[in-house]
DNA sequence: TAAAAATACTCTTTAGGTATTTTAT
DNA sequence: ATAAAATACCTAAAGAGTATTTTTA
């Protein structure tokens, strides 16, 4: 059994099956892949594609879990090679983030910004997703960090610490009715065409949680993934927007009012997630610590040993 | 990075950091797995090892790290194979169980049995040792099933679930002058010399907390592994023991007479545990399912899911 | 001086590439 | 007919073995 041969697997899974298209990506012969999972399949004594004559059409049973352990040998070889990293190059290499848009677009940046001056030669990529997309992505290995409101603390895999709580605002233009209101309430706000987040993002269904309980039904006219385009459309007086409070700043969005509803909701908690086996480099801590301050190698260690 | 470098540096780690020994071990050449370790080294662009001129001296501290993580790899390796052999060789393998003298003595002859004669091609391993071994063992994967109580649940590595509750009696000549005392106390049982197991085994660390709490300080003369030790020297009139119920056995153990204290200490749970990344044979969850009747596939997905 | 690690060199295996054939859609 | 996988065959690289040298304790 051979590494190269888990990998392989892994693409030709991938890549829908096609080992064509497996060799392509891993810069390679497709004989040579072809040649390889037969010699894998040969000493494992079983099948993990299932074949119709020549052409891959599925995975066996048996398959289906050699790959999630081949997937897991794969992120084990790459915490080593991050281990070498990190004692020969410490401060260069790679960050991935996987984050919602209202994080990347009203919380990162100040982060992100400090970050690339305290390490100028690290990459930086933002991956944007809504909050499953989040927990997928840190959870396979693509994304070394996701940051996202209550879901991504679900998966067991991950470790999870909160980084800051938040509440939501109304928006709505200067001249509307409720904008003079003292009290706003669940009734009031329901008398109006509402725009606020898809439900399957940032912990919406608190909100829909909420509505149900008190046994009202808020007219949502339709759903955004993101502030921007929610304000856009309550600028067009389509309706009054329920967003996160973070999204609203008075300059920018000077043409709106805002109200706050923290009377309204419970808190949210965005979390910063990561998978619990990763090797974290310095500048992944660091950038954790720029979140969350209280985060430390320290910290990590004890939240580990104690999860279960 | 290939996989036969981490078993390497893995084997001259357990051999003491002795290239030679581990090339006996691993049925291969001293030159190879030097040349191995070093192409690993100068892959990586670290040390693994400490070095004094040609000698291997110790381990560094990334070193340390890609250990772990290579023991790992490892590991997960061993699940794929386990994977191949479980769909095509269903029935034979191997399990290996960590317990303690107790356990194997008493509880798991019934199991051990029952379990022969269900799978009679699995060939069985026993290893005995303290509760913090038998966890270790489970947790280096030297052993896939580790029964004990109370400490093994203690390991964040480990998925554990209750076998059974015990408690505990004392056993003393026929003779004796608490033979006939119709409510044992603790003053009671201070005021003769007390035979036990060693402190740190079988949770008798719960046994010296009851003494303790009730200012009460046993007269303990010595301390054994076994209760079968135990026995012996209360038979010869050392003192009186306090050992687990099962351990006791009105006909084999005629010349003694025991007396019930679970109304002294708090019940035992003797729990059995496993690696939570470990892919289980069919025949291991057997095995637990005829100590803990109510583990099965689904539930042990269940608790692995719910465990953050 | 004895034991351990590193070199030097050889041999064998094997991974990977090209050309070609077979086969499924 | 076309695209995909397998086969045949060749090449190059790498792992492993033997003999030997270097070095440390």
């Amino acid at each position: 059994m051979k590494l190269h041969q888990l990998k392989y697997i892994h693409e030709v899974a991938q890549q829908g099956l096609n080992i064509s298209a497996a060799a392509v990506a891993l810069h390679t012969s497709q004989p040579g892949v072809s040649k390889q999972i037969q010699l894998l399949e040969e000493e494992l004594g079983l099948q993990i594609f299932l074949r119709n004559g020549k052409r891959l059409v599925g995975i066996t049973e048996p398959g289906q879990q050699i790959l999630t352990l081949a997937a897991q040998v794969m992120f084990d070889m790459q915490n080593i090679k991050r281990v070498g990293d990190e004692f020969t190059s410490v401060e260069t290499g790679t960050l991935t983030i996987a984050t919602t848009h209202t994080q990347a677009r009203y919380k990162l940046p100040v982060a992100v910004q400090q970050f690339t001056q305290l390490f100028p030669n690290v990459k930086l990529a933002i991956h944007q997703g809504n909050p499953s997309q989040v927990t997928a992505q840190v959870a396979s290995g693509e994304a070394d960090i996701g940051i996202a409101t209550e879901s991504i603390s679900l998966d067991e895999r991950l470790l999870c610490v909160p980084c800051y709580e938040w509440n939501r605002c109304l928006v709505m233009p200067q001249a509307h009715a409720l904008a003079n209101e003292p009290a706003i309430s669940l009734e009031d706000i329901s008398q109006y065409p509402l725009i606020t987040y898809d439900f399957a993002f940032t912990g919406s269904t608190l909100v829909s949680k909420v509505f149900n309980d008190a046994g009202v039904t808020p007219n949502i006219v339709f759903t955004a993934i993101d502030a921007d385009v929610i304000k856009t459309y309550v600028n067009l007086g389509l309706g009054i927007g329920l967003i996160a409070s973070m999204a609203y700043d008075e300059k920018r969005d000077a043409p709106l009012h805002s109200v706050d509803c923290s009377h309204l909701f419970p808190n949210s908690t965005t979390y910063l997630g990561f998978r619990k086996d990763a090797f974290l480099r310095g500048y992944m801590l660091s950038f954790m610590q720029l979140l969350s301050p209280h985060v430390n190698q320290h910290s990590i260690e004890e939240a580990l040993k104690g999860a279960s």
